[in-house]
RNA sequence: AGAGUCGCCCGGAUCACCGCGUCAUAGAAAUAUGCCGAGGAAAGUCCGGACUCCAAAGAGCAAAGUGGUGGGUAACGCCCACCCGGAGCAAUCCGCGGGAUUAGUGCAACAGAAAGCAAACCGCCAACGAAAGUUGGUAAGGGUGAAACGGCGGUGUAAGAGACCACCAGUAAUUGCAGCAAUGCAGUUAGCUAUGUAAACCCCACUUGGAGCAAGACCAUGCAGUUGGCGCUUGAGAGCUGCUCGCUCGAGUCAACGGGUAGGUUGCUUGAAUCUGUAAGUAAUUACAGAUCUAGAUGGAUGGUGAUCCCUCGCAAGAGGACAGGAUCCGGCUUAUAGGGCGACUCUUCUU
RNA sequence: GGCCCCGUCGUCUAGCGGCCUAGGACUCUGGCUUCUCAAGCCAGCUACGCGGGUUCGAAUCCCGUCGGGGCUA
């Protein structure tokens, strides 16, 4: 679970970790992955559209990945904005392992980039 | 034992560790400790309210809704009791259940002579005629239809007919009794008696001002105007449903294009509240007394791991746990719901 | 939160309570025509979202549901 100070809460930061962060996608997630240059703790957000299924299951999946972003938090880079979006079938994924996959192919890319540059 | 009807309730339980949200306490802070943390439907949004704003919530029409009677309630289209009609052997269930005989209009396909007040296709009878048929009487019989001018039997007659009689059905007026009432029972009189449809228009009675917590209040942040219309007390415009009246505010306002902000606090949870008991009432419900505090999030808090028990499936290993997640709050209705429990009643059969 | 609309063959649509066993166009199937295909002609298949009610009779009227779409703050 996350505390309050790591969660998303303004459409601004959705609009420019999905737009300007970098995406990595399997096969029931997409992950967007946006460094900043600010001195905060991560942040992180979901995006669970209505078509994967009732409220109960949007509910029961959003608990599931924030429990699964939080074993792996510590990873995160300082000051980044993290979001992820779950597709159609995601509710019968193995979250565990997926999330996790995710993330590090994630924060891979951001380390290449910063090496790049 | 079998078949059935109705009502109410439960909605897996306990523990450990790591995490999440509000609140309280401590602390400069980080944080620590403690308490609490989704439902019977939280759902659909089909009704009714509380609360807030529209100056106040005024009148009439329109429009919409409701529709047996009495009661309950803050209120209701909800609930209870009773009446009437229908279904069932019964327990019981179903009913938008006012007015079609007096305010009026419409509709009733096809068939049939005829579908709403006027008539007569076949028939029956009489007269005329050689016959075909014509004229008149009649509505018992036939056939049509969902529905055909009360039903059956007799008297009567040329043939027939409520023309007359007995019994029955129904209508209206009226009297008595029972009931608060809807209505029921019993009688008298009348004309002898035409149907359905108002979930067709309509009439009658009653109800309804409008918007909704994104209501409303406060604090921040931010920008740039231009063009045109109507006005400045002889009144533009506004008071967010259609019209009229009335009332009030009133110096700017309306339209188009363009530009800006869309982030915090509050409203926010103690309430027509919950539980227990007593009393009143057939009941819905109400009154009184005592006890309790029981989510308050806002990109939106309940997850993960492990153990034991319960239930279902399976020989076992093992697998699984109905419908479903608060968003201002209450009272109902409707819909979804694995499985289980309790109570009351009816019918049939058997035994004592 | 509030308000409104629509569900008819595979698709797009008509439909005055009885003429509806529901019409039309495209599609599909079969046949005719042609050396063959296309076009044309003929025939056929296939639908009132679901459950109740009113009525003699319902796709149509009423109620409740299910699904889809739209408007508005």
């Amino acid at each position: 679970m996350l505390a309050k100070s790591a969660r998303l809460t303004e459409s601004g930061d959705f609009a420019r970790a999905t737009k300007s962060g970098i995406r990595y996608s399997s096969t029931n997630f997409v992950g967007y992955l946006y460094v900043t240059q600010l001195n905060q703790p991560a942040r992180a957000g979901l995006i669970l559209s209505k078509t994967i299924g009732s409220s109960v299951a949007r509910h029961r999946l959003a608990r599931k990945i924030r429990h699964c972003i939080f074993d792996n938090y510590a990873s995160l880079p300082n000051g980044s904005l993290l979001v992820i979006r779950g597709l159609n079938n995601s509710i019968e994924a193995d979250c565990k392992s997926e999330i996790a996959t995710v993330l590090a192919h994630l924060i891979r890319k951001t380390k290449e980039c910063a090496v790049t540059q």
